[in-house]
DNA sequence: TATGAATGAGTCTTCATTCAT
DNA sequence: TATGAATGAAGACTCATTCAT
């Protein structure tokens, strides 16, 4: 009846994933998921505080993984942008970190779609604004480098928020409109050079 | 005490209009809705089916009105592109037809968030999917035009879809983070300018 | 299968009123209640906006005759103790004040002893308090009035409110400790006499 | 890591404690007592019974130290009044014993308050009408002597049960409403007064 | 000694919907 | 036209308790 190792939880995560990702955190019934791991109300709640922790479990490794992620992506932008910029190469630096973005989010496909689409209601339902927030910082001091290089001026707020929402938006549409990663690391590079397209297009260049 | 008029329907759909934009469709109660048009439950279900349909009817016009604009857009870019296209000017017709939907968007700017971001679980959550659709079908033909007269080649489905779906993405960007339609109608060129820039690049001109 | 008129919400007070005496506010459980009235939940929360109003709406009666009593209670010794006060008599007009007390009382005898004794947890829990707060300012002023006329020194605070208090504990015992009421009323007068003899040692009569 | 005596027996008590204390009986939550002692659960049920014998011992020392004063209370009461009573006297033997009870209770405020206003659910909700009880048996006694010494009439039962009920009243009301113990001490004296003038005007005295 | 796991009935409350009148 | 009444299932969450290990 007593489960040796993680049994009993690993059976709830399991019913819990599924059930968020089929409803959504708002409409995901805790009784369902229980009656899906064929275990009492109780027995959750032995586990896990409540439905937005039990939530944070689900998604934890895909959130944990994107913002390490994220991290390199930013890392080597701020660099590499300091260095010049080609803007004719379509197999740059970049669009190794972008490939190992879209690596990771299909990875965890579904709870990415979980978190960046249906997490609403739970705490975690701001993580895509941070995402973009983290970004756009980032991308206010290249911007402003490669403005300064090439001497047109500088991206306004506005915009620059505009882009980073965009930028963010487009990893999304390759996340859920892909059937798999070959196709969307086979539809990244022209996902890419739009996103080029558009920057340099408002940057004047 | 009995009302000549659609008075009592007027005061639900006022008030259903309210919960909807506060709470999204799933989250709005019908209970708050009557309570607040001073109403009981049973007068809502003689004017609506259900919930459901009490959304169509908030969102009716706005959904309405869109469709017209984006059908006028349709036309509007499947024979001007036919012409020939000036990618140098920003100022172009097809500004003027982008200009007349982000006014309509602003025109009935709280119904148009909702139906567009907040109407999950309705039978209008796919709204803005078939919004996509419609345009995807035009953006065919004209990018189709446009390839054969510059001797580049076609845009794949793949490609297409995901353009279109950005473009959509970039009216509700503008709806949702504009204070009003006066910033709207002054960030709107810059928006016009990073998605011709994003499309050209995927085209290779 | 739909009352005429307030029956099931009749049934359900009624069955509120068991269920509340029987086992206190919190203890009470609305399941219990609903059942016992034969009726699903939803019905009560027809009626009552939650537990405790529906515990509220029990009491209501009880309290607000109290809250009368006491009214004319304190208009009554203002009044008399400003025109000197015949420590002798036992049978003087605030002992007519007392009996009606006592007969409101054990009118509602079920319902004050649960507003006075089992009502912790419901927004009345401090009714009782209240009550003591009340008859203390009026208190306030009637012993100055005596101590002046009699020469001797005003009753301070802290024993104010300790004789206040006791005072209503004592109607409490007479409520919780009688058979019936007229064993109440048979009683009474020893316990005013007691009251008094207490009040007097203090003051120092 | 693990216990050599009583140590996680002791850090459940003292958890129980101020839970109990904090919440009341009913109110208490055995598991935010075993998570603040950092126990699990199977231990508490190692050491107690169940929720009501860890109450007891929670209780236990003030519980057996009150007694034990009454006991004093009574055997001296019994004993003195036999030898005959002078009214006047307020720093007599009888404050003696009431200033040790005072004192006792003061010793365990918290504990004594929980018990005696806060134990509603458990096997000691009772607690106090045994005191009373106790208290009443002897009065009993006390009472007859006097009143044959002094040729008034007994007091009957009904009395004798009110006026033991007030005395250990007044002295929970000293417990909760006195900051410290020697602002209960300060006032002991006019509680003590209000009681004896009480008492006599009720005997005729 | 104590843990960790699990039970199962219980809590109050909200929901969209129905229907006789 | 509308009301008032009622349904019944579902919501998240808490409880004291048990027991194999």
């Amino acid at each position: 009846m007593t489960a040796t190792d993680g049994e009993t939880r690993n059976k709830l995560l399991k019913a819990a994933r599924k059930e968020f990702i089929d409803k959504g955190y708002m409409n995901a019934s805790l009784r369902a998921i229980c009656k899906d791991a064929g275990v009492t109300t109780g027995a959750l709640y032995f586990f896990f505080k409540d439905k937005d922790e039990l939530f944070a479990e689900v998604v934890s490794k895909p959130l944990f993984a994107i913002r390490e992620a994220l991290g390199a992506h930013l890392e080597f932008e701020e660099q590499e942008y300091s260095e010049g910029y080609d803007e004719e190469s379509s197999e740059g630096p970049d669009t190794e970190v972008s490939k190992k973005i879209v690596e990771i989010m299909f990875k965890y496909k579904d709870e990415c779609v979980l978190l960046l689409t249906k997490s609403s209601g739970s705490s975690l339902e701001f993580a895509k604004d941070s995402f973009i927030e983290r970004l756009e910082g980032s991308y206010r001091v290249t911007t402003d480098k490669i403005a300064e290089a090439r001497g047109c001026k500088k991206v306004d707020d506005y915009t620059l928020h505009y882009l980073t929402h965009m930028q963010v938006e487009s990893f999304i549409y390759l996340l859920t409109h892909s059937k798999d990663i070959d196709e969307a690391l086979k539809e990244l590079p022209y996902i890419i050079k739009h996103m080029r397209g558009g920057w340099f297009a408002v940057m004047g260049m």
